[in-house]
RNA sequence: CGGGGUGUAGCUUAGCCUGGUAGAGCGCUACGUUCGGGACGUAGAGGUCGUUGGUUCGAAUCCAAUCACCCCGACCA
């Protein structure tokens, strides 16, 4: 090694002199021994820590979390917290730096907020109450602090509560704007149920970022500028994704797409058709499953009761004797929403998305009580439908609500607001009492895509990014009002965009592995070139060791030298566990026969370099690899 | 927060049902033999069996409480 031991670490000399158990602070005097020695693209297995596993702890359940831990990544401190190991380091600044560049070549701005915010900070925004079930607090941890009722001081789970009236406080003219705001910073959210490591972390890093326009068309400019530069940023980390519709859910805002990478472990559906492009979150996805041109039935004959004793299910009145098919029934189902009683009609085969009940304006729904149902309607689940003079007391109900689907009945069957029994030929247009059509049932695949028709799939997504039009719920809240030409103060128009950096991570490991490791995109893998050195003391290995590391650091390509007194199969296995995409294997016995080895980790097999065209090779494999991945 | 499950050495675990003073593999230390896909031998170090309480002459084992973690549901990047 040319390098000397003198920059190694040795531990600090130097006193400890101060009370203070804490760590000195940078400035408050630097070790004697410090050396600064500028940065290289070549480490040495030997000088980083790669603790790789044999086996993977019983606390992992899905591959890539399993491969977090066995690769070295990360280890847990906690439920949802972690250290980043230097491998993981490593992955995550990458993943950060193409972030930013992404974010830059928009035209955000990147600034860094604090990670404690004062209680009251949050106390004045316009959603305190459902945002602190999942923020942890801060107070003072001494055993004298009183437990105050209220929290002094909470952790950022996110911060638009921050940038607005930052921006509210500096930004008052129309010149100053368009303003694009981003940072990367760790956010924390209490999470009822951290998951699958860094997938549901109570503390993980996040890109977030904030525009502020005068105009709505401005702020759409804006919104569509993101969407452009997140689409860029995945497919530079290697991600297959897909950008759907989302539901805007507590954030607010008038229209939002989320970013998703398509996995079995996913927490939401993705509803997509591949003919027209067409691509939702399940939560939002319509079907065309109702022509809009149609026309609703005639009825069949007058509204007739009859009995059916314990039948308190669709599937009972498919059975004998009645062979009510569910498609030809109503289903009716009973919320509270603030307070107070409102149905929801559907096909009896049709299931409710209970997100798109947010369309009805309720700040709080849940599925009412049998308890809460009899009294309005005069009976309970199993006997219920909404045909006009057999609800009990329907002023006591806020509206009743019916999805467009059940015009496809025309005539079918409904519980008659008396227990054991039901209505026939009720007809939809002529009998039923509804305040409003809408969307409310959950899309099924292979239903009609709205757009081009054709069936419509499925597939489990992880969320990894989400862009949101905002609108003036923060501004207006916290005072952020520009100055136009005419000294008139408007409201600015802001938009948020999210990206889980942590969580991208781990969904590339999640989409880029096989049963020996993992395979790193090139452009995110913590080195992009492995030298495994089989024996590592052999003057001919490090001459062609050397000879690698300086093409590769003159090409800006990052290096691992694999120089551990390990058996070979020992490296190969670790090798393919951590993943790095190119791996040259200079050992004694190829060096005989006057080759090195060059292999892809994402291919079987290896190609034999002649030791006179190393250079030439390595600069083709490095072109190579910096194609691999759609920039 | 509801449902299910698991806590034994750094990691993977046996033992628990049917109480009798804790066993293996990996990893670690030393030595020797090995050396191109997680080697082998010999000798070692390492465990208050999650915690607390109870039953018992005796508890990893039975009972109770509690904590932690994992999985399934509702929320989110």
């Amino acid at each position: 090694m040319r390098r000397g031991a003198a920059w190694q670490a040795r531990g600090r000399p130097g006193a400890r002199a101060g009370k203070s158990t804490l760590p000195e602070r940078p400035g408050g005097g630097r070790p004697v021994g410090f050396i600064h020695h500028h940065a290289r693209r070549m480490k040495l297995w030997s000088q980083t820590y790669i603790p790789t596993l044999k086996e993977s702890p019983a606390e992992a359940e899905i591959a890539s979390h399993r491969l977090l831990l066995r690769a070295g990544l990360v280890r847990k401190l906690a439920g949802g917290i972690y250290t980043y190991l230097p491998l993981g380091l490593r992955v995550l600044e990458k993943i950060k730096q193409i972030c930013r560049e992404e974010m830059e070549a928009a035209g955000a701005i990147e600034l860094l907020m604090p990670h404690i915010h004062p209680a009251e900070t949050w106390q004045k925004g316009p959603r305190w109450a459902a945002v602190r079930e999942v923020m942890f607090s801060a107070g003072n941890a001494s055993a004298q602090a009183e437990p105050a009722k209220e929290p002094q001081y909470v952790l950022g789970p996110t911060h638009e509560e921050v940038i607005t009236p930052l921006v509210a406080a500096e930004i008052t003219s129309y010149r100053d704007l368009p303003k694009n705001f981003f940072q990367i910073q760790t956010k924390f959210r209490n999470e009822i149920r951290p998951r699958y490591g860094l997938m549901r972390a109570r503390e993980f890093v996040m890109k977030d970022g904030y525009s502020f326009d005068t105009t709505d068309e401005a702020a759409t400019e804006s919104y569509h500028r993101m969407e452009a530069a997140y689409r860029r940023f995945f497919a530079r980390c290697g991600l297959r994704f897909i950008a759907v519709e989302a539901d805007t859910g507590v954030m607010g805002g008038s229209f939002s797409h989320e970013f998703m990478v398509p996995a079995e472990i996913g927490d939401d559906d993705v509803v997509y058709c591949e003919e027209s492009g067409y691509a939702a979150n399940r939560e939002k996805a319509t079907s065309g499953l109702v022509p809009p041109d149609l026309q609703d039935a005639e009825p069949v004959g007058a509204v007739e009761e009859f009995a059916t004793p314990g039948v308190t299910t669709i599937a009972q009145l498919e059975g004998d004797p009645w062979n009510v098919p569910a498609e030809a029934q109503f289903k009716t189902l009973l919320y509270v929403g603030d307070g107070k009683l409102f149905a929801v009609v559907l096909r009896g085969n049709d299931e409710l998305e209970e997100a798109k009940l947010g369309s009805l304006g309720f700040q709080l729904y849940r599925p009412a009580t049998p308890e809460e149902i009899e009294p309005v309607m005069g009976a309970r689940p199993g006997s219920l439908g909404v045909v006009k003079g057999t609800i009990k007391a329907p002023e006591k109900l806020a509206g009743i609500f019916a999805d467009h689907a059940i015009r496809l009945i025309g005539n079918g069957v409904t519980g008659a607001n008396r227990d054991g029994f039901h209505l026939r030929n009720v007809n939809v247009a002529r009998d039923l009492q509804i305040t409003r059509f809408g969307d409310f049932r959950r899309v099924q695949a292979g239903e009609p895509c709205p757009k081009s028709g054709k069936p419509l799939k499925i597939e489990r997504g992880i969320e990894v990014g989400h862009v949101f039009k905002l609108g003036t719920k923060y501004s207006e809240c916290f005072g952020a009002v520009y100055m136009d030409d005419n000294k008139q103060k408007h409201p600015m128009i802001m938009g948020c965009y999210g990206i889980g950096i942590s969580r991208t991570l781990q969904a590339i490991i999640e989409q880029s592995h096989d049963e020996d490791g993992i395979i790193w995109p090139w452009t995110v893998a913590p080195w992009q070139i492995l030298v495994c050195m089989l024996d590592p003391e052999l003057p001919e290995a490090v001459a062609v060791r050397d000879r690698i590391v300086a093409v590769a650091e003159a090409a800006g390509v990052d290096v691992l030298v694999d120089d551990r007194a390990e058996r070979p199969g020992v490296k190969f296995k670790d090798a393919d566990l951590i993943g790095i995409p190119l791996r040259i294997t200079v050992g004694n016995r190829g060096l005989k026969e006057g080759v090195v080895e060059l292999k892809w980790r994402s291919e079987k097999e290896f190609t034999k370099v002649p030791l006179a065209e190393v250079e030439e090779a390595v600069r083709a494999a490095i072109a190579r690899g910096a194609s691999s991945v759609q920039a």
